[in-house]
DNA sequence: CGTTGGTATGTAACATGTTAGATGTTGCGA
DNA sequence: TCGCAACATCTAACATGTTACATACCAACG
């Protein structure tokens, strides 16, 4: 009992926990991220327990969780809401990841291995595949993965997933935008440049695209604010 | 409902949250960084719902929140204890942190108000006098206060809770390091050496002053990974 | 003596009942 | 008609009972 209590030397498993509670949370991660659950709309926990076979225990938990991560909003007592896409929140978020991902580049550039360079122009050989046939859904993946790959490489363990929590609520605003034809083109050859500028080492160069790219994302959001004002806040 | 002031255990503190999942998170979060609880030590959930006179919902609530944050490590069915230093994920933060600190000081050069300047010098100069008279713990909060400044006056929404989750890490560990006498010297002139950065606009001047503080504090770590390897992980 | 498997134990995960509070409605009185 | 208070209703927060599972322990067996 003491010798458990203690638990100095307590074996690490590396073991995926895949509890229902991670289930849940992914479930519901991904339908709000696609837009599925649109923002504004509530989230009725019995409901969504009974929909999944679970009890509301865990469906609380993931919920908890995605508040933090600021896809719902909880107002205590009263109700559980899909976030609202909010103008400012999403200018921090952008902030944040060009800060992340230009650091990371800068630090890949100094340790770039051939492999990891391969992978990328992979990626991007299906993402203008993926473009050119017009494959909202696989592109969108696409694009997760190369971001994954950007922050992998910089060689910093759990770098990767601090960089895709904070990408959440810009994810969800990009894979609302890619359904605007021009966007995926745009998206492409932002990506395009970028490796390009991975390849010639030149992290300065991949700075200055991702930021540009980020203004042009930003007139495209007050456009959708104006067709569809009922997502946003305030 | 009150968090019991018989809880001896931990010290008492202002509770600024209206949940009771939140003022529990505050309390072991608080415990955590502090050191009160040792990285490694278990955590019991049903002795700490006694000890704040709450159920165990609350507090596993809070602690799902602390391990998303990366302060506590929950193995199913088995136990929940305060994570160990590793060494690798405080790289990690340490390069977040720099990369959030320095885009945000580039941001605030832009836009620096007289006001928010002389702020920060008043900081400084708090904690000059903190220094001189090795107030270790009032030392740490105009640290962290001085922290929050540069996020806050970058001008972005959120930004400085989401800078401060991922400080988390290595709030912990300038805490235990700070007791190292030599080190509230040094941070105090690495601090000064960020803020006449910023005074003369020099986003650059800052984020090098920034980054070889950085390479200091690793070589302290190693140093306490020697003296005391039973806070690490591996 | 080392290995194995059954079992005891303790924990987080999960289920479900209860409480407090926020909100909307209705009806009464001015 | 308007103001407002009592109340009905709904929700998340909270409490607590139950289950599944990871681990430790120990005895039986090779």
């Amino acid at each position: 009992m003491q010798i458990r209590s203690a638990s100095r030397d307590f074996k690490q498993q590396k073991v995926v926990a895949v509890t229902r509670k991670d289930q849940v949370y992914t479930i519901l991660r991904q339908a709000i991220i696609s837009s599925q659950l649109a923002p504004g709309e509530a989230i009725r926990k019995e409901v969504v327990a009974a929909q999944l076979g679970v009890s509301r225990t865990p469906v609380s938990d993931a919920i908890n969780r995605l508040a933090d991560e600021g896809l719902v909003e909880i107002y205590p007592q009263t109700g559980t809401f899909v976030a609202r896409l909010w103008l400012e929140k999403i200018e921090t978020a952008q902030f944040v990841r060009v800060a992340l991902e230009t650091a990371a580049i800068r630090r890949t550039t100094e340790q770039l291995t051939p492999e990891t360079l391969e992978w990328m122009q992979q990626n991007l050989e299906q993402q203008r595949h993926a473009a050119a046939h017009r494959e909202f859904e696989h592109f969108y993946e696409l694009d997760e993965a190369l971001h994954d790959m950007i922050s992998d490489a910089a060689g910093l363990v759990g770098l990767r997933e601090i960089a895709s929590r904070e990408r959440s609520q810009i994810d969800r605003v990009r894979r609302l935008l890619l359904h605007y034809e021009a966007r995926m083109a745009e998206t492409l050859v932002e990506h395009e440049a970028i490796i390009a500028a991975i390849a010639d080492r030149d992290a300065d160069r991949a700075a200055k695209t991702m930021e540009t790219h980020i203004s042009q994302m930003g007139r495209m959001l007050l456009h959708l604010r104006d067709k569809r004002p009922e997502l946003f806040k305030s």
